[in-house]
DNA sequence: ATCACGTGTGGGAGCGCTCCCACACTACCT
DNA sequence: AGGTAGTGTGGGAGCGCTCCCACACGTGAT
C-alpha cells in the first residue's frame, strides 16, 4: 500500500465541485444555495438541494475559512482557573444562555480557560491567529490587559460588566449598584438598623458597584457610614465565614448582613449558627445570585437575582450583530452599546 | 516593535511567503522550521526565526487545516445536559485531567454537550464535518449510537467506560468492579452484616459493574443475596434520598450503606440523621468518587477514589497516539488499547 | 430596431498553507 | 575519475471553498 496515497482523491468526502456536476450546475450556483443567496430560481435551488442530499456533502470548515477570512466560531473566554469557573453558579448560568441563545445560529462556541500565565500565553496566541470571529470576556479583573488586547487586534467582543471596565468594547452588565440598594432598603424597611457587608473581590468591577449601593442606600435613609460594618470577601465561602467572624467580632450588635454572593452568604451563615445567632431572628441574611444554594438554604435565603441567563443571550446577540457589522467596514454605529440589566430581590425566609 | 512593520500591505497579517522572502529563503523552508522539521541548517533555521519574529508571524490555522486535512483539535463530547456537568465533580476532574495533558501540546480542545436531541443533531453535523481530528466521548449510555457513529466515520476516539461499551473504541476505564468489592470487604471486616447499596444509573455502564462487585464481595464472603437491599439511585442527592427512605422502609435493621456516589451519600445521610441513625455507630456509609465533598461530609465520608484526573490523561495519551497512528495508514497496532486503572478506598469516619 | 436594465448563472482567481519532487552540493566510496 | 549516497533547499501543485466579473438571457422603454 503505497504510504502516500493517504490523500485519497476517491474515498474522501463529496465536495462543491462534486454536487454542483450532480445538479448540472456550476460550482457559484451550489455556493449560493448552501449560503442562502436569494438570487437562484426555485427550479436551481432544488436541484442543488437534491444533490447535496443525495451526496451527504457537508460543507468543508477549513476551505470557507480560509476563502471567507472567517471562522464561524465565537470564544468564551474564563480569565478565571478551571475550579473557579466549576464552583461559581454564575458561569454556567451564563453558558447556559449563551448556548441557547446560539443554539440557532451556525456559531460554534469555544469555551477557553485562562486562569494562569500559561494560559494568558495561550489564549494571546490563539487571539492572534484569529482563530475566532468573536470573543465573550466575563469576569474581567480590574487591571487586566485583555480588553485592550482585543481593542488592538481589533477582534469583536463583548464583555460582562461595565462600561467603564472597558470603553472600547461593547458591554453588559447588570445593576449591581441598583441590586445593592434594593436589598439594604429591604433590610431597613424590616427595621434592621446595624446592617453589615460582606462585600465581593473588589478587583472585579460588580462587587465595587455593590459596595456604593450599601452605602448610598444607608446615607439616603439618613444613617451615618460605620465602615467597620464593611468587610471584605471573595465570593467564596471560606471568604464569607472569615469576614462573619470579623465582623461578629468588631460589631456583636449588628442585626442584618448583607453578603456579596451566595456562597459567601452560606459560609457567613455557618459562623452565625456557631455563635448562636438565629436566622431571621437575630440576624437577617441577605446573599446575592440567587443560586440554588439560596433554595435549598435553611432557611431560605433572601438573595438578589441576576438575569445572568439574559445577559447571556443579550451578550451574544451583541457579539454576533458586531461580527455581521464587520462585513461592509462602515457604521460603527455606537449606539446601545452598553447595555446594563435589572435585578430583582427574591425574597425568602432568612430575612 | 517591528510588528507593524508589514501590516500595510493589504491590511493582513504577515503570511508565510512574506516571512521567507524576509529571511531571504523559500516557502518549503520556512514551513519546514514552523513545523519543526530536523532537515534544516541551524544557520537557516535562526535566520527564519528572526523573521518570525520581527513580523510577528502566527501560522494561519484555516490554511494550514485546508492543505494538511487536519485541525489540531479534539472535541470532549459530554453526552448529558449542561446542568450536569456542573453538578457532577466527575467532569471537571477529568476536564482538569484533559486540559493538563493537552497543556504543552499544540491541539485545542473543544467543550461539546449533546445533552437532547437538538445538540445530538449538532454534534452528528459537526462530526460530519470532521471538524476535529479526534474526539474524547465521557459518560456513554447503554444504547448510544454515538460510538458506532464515530467508528464509522473513522474518527480516532477514545471512550470512558468499559471496553464492552464500543468494542471498536479505545477505551480507558477505572476498575468499578474492583473499587466496589474494596468497599464492600472493607465493611464486612468492620463487622458490618447488612449492607445495603444504592446503585448509580445502571444505564451508565461504570454503575452496573459496581453491583457486580457489591454481589460478588457478598457471595464470596459467604453473605445470601438479599435484592431488598439494592435500591437503585441516579446518582444525584435527591436520588439518594428517595433511595435511602426506601431501604429504610424494607430493612430498617441495615447497618451499612454502600451509595454510587458521593453526591447520592450525601443525600441517604440526610434520610439517616433525620431516621435517628448516628453514622457510623449504627449504620456505616461509604460513597464512590473521593470527591470533595467527602471531606467535607459530617462525619467525613469513606470513599473509593477513582483516579478520574488521571483517567482524563490517559484518554488523551491514546487519542493522540491514535491521531498520530492515522498519518501513515498502517499499523492499527490493536495492542494495550483497553486502559484500566486502579482504585482505592479512602477510609474516613463515616465506616 | 436599439438600448438599458435586472436576474441567474458559470467559472477564473485567489485565500495561505503542506506536500513532495527536483535539484544543487557535499561528502565518501570504488 | 565516476559513482552513490545523504543533506539542505526552492518552488509547483494542489487542498475546497468564496468572491466577483463576465455573460446569457429576459423584459420594458425608447
Amino acid at each position: 500500500m503505497a504510504s502516500h496515497g493517504a490523500r485519497g482523491r476517491s474515498g474522501g468526502r463529496p465536495t462543491l465541485e462534486e454536487v454542483a456536476a450532480r445538479a448540472g450546475v456550476g460550482r457559484g450556483t451550489v455556493s449560493r444555495v448552501i449560503n442562502g443567496s436569494p438570487r437562484v430560481s426555485d427550479a436551481t435551488r432544488a436541484a442543488v438541494e437534491a444533490a447535496v442530499a443525495e451526496l451527504g456533502y457537508v460543507p468543508n470548515t477549513a476551505a470557507r475559512a480560509l476563502a471567507a477570512n472567517r471562522t464561524d466560531a465565537i470564544a468564551l473566554v474564563v480569565p478565571e482557573p478551571e475550579a473557579r469557573f466549576f464552583a461559581e453558579p454564575y458561569f454556567s448560568d451564563m453558558l447556559r444562555g449563551v448556548g441557547a441563545e446560539l443554539a440557532d445560529s451556525e456559531m460554534q462556541l469555544l469555551l477557553t480557560f485562562a486562569g494562569n500565565a500559561r494560559g494568558r500565553q495561550r489564549l494571546a496566541q490563539y487571539l492572534a491567529a484569529h482563530r475566532v470571529d468573536g470573543v465573550l470576556l466575563v469576569s474581567v479583573h480590574a487591571d487586566d490587559p485583555l480588553p485592550d488586547l482585543l481593542a488592538q487586534l481589533e477582534i469583536p467582543a463583548v464583555i460582562s460588566g461595565p462600561r467603564s471596565a472597558a470603553e472600547a468594547l461593547t458591554s453588559v452588565d447588570s445593576d449591581n449598584y441598583g441590586g445593592a440598594r434594593s436589598a439594604v432598603e429591604h433590610l431597613l424597611a424590616r427595621g434592621r438598623t446595624e446592617i453589615a457587608h460582606i462585600t465581593g473581590r473588589l478587583d472585579v468591577y460588580g462587587a465595587q458597584r455593590r459596595v456604593d449601593g450599601y452605602r448610598d442606600a444607608l446615607r439616603d435613609a439618613g444613617h451615618e457610614t460605620d465602615e467597620l460594618l464593611v468587610e471584605p470577601g471573595d465570593f467564596t465561602e471560606e471568604g464569607g465565614r472569615r469576614a462573619m467572624s470579623a465582623l461578629l467580632e468588631r460589631r456583636p450588635g449588628l442585626d442584618a448582613v448583607f453578603a456579596g454572593s451566595d456562597v459567601t452568604a452560606a459560609g457567613a451563615r455557618q459562623v452565625l449558627r456557631e455563635a448562636g445567632r438565629r436566622i431571621p431572628d437575630d440576624v437577617a441574611l441577605i446573599g446575592y445570585d440567587d443560586s440554588a444554594i439560596a433554595r435549598h438554604m435553611d432557611p431560605p435565603l433572601t438573595s438578589v437575582r441576576q438575569p445572568i441567563e439574559e445577559m447571556g443571550r443579550a451578550m451574544i446577540d451583541l457579539l454576533l450583530a458586531e461580527i455581521a457589522d464587520r462585513r461592509p467596514a462602515a457604521s460603527r454605529g455606537l449606539e446601545r452599546r452598553h447595555a446594563v440589566l435589572a435585578t430583582e430581590l427574591v425574597v425568602r425566609a432568612s430575612s
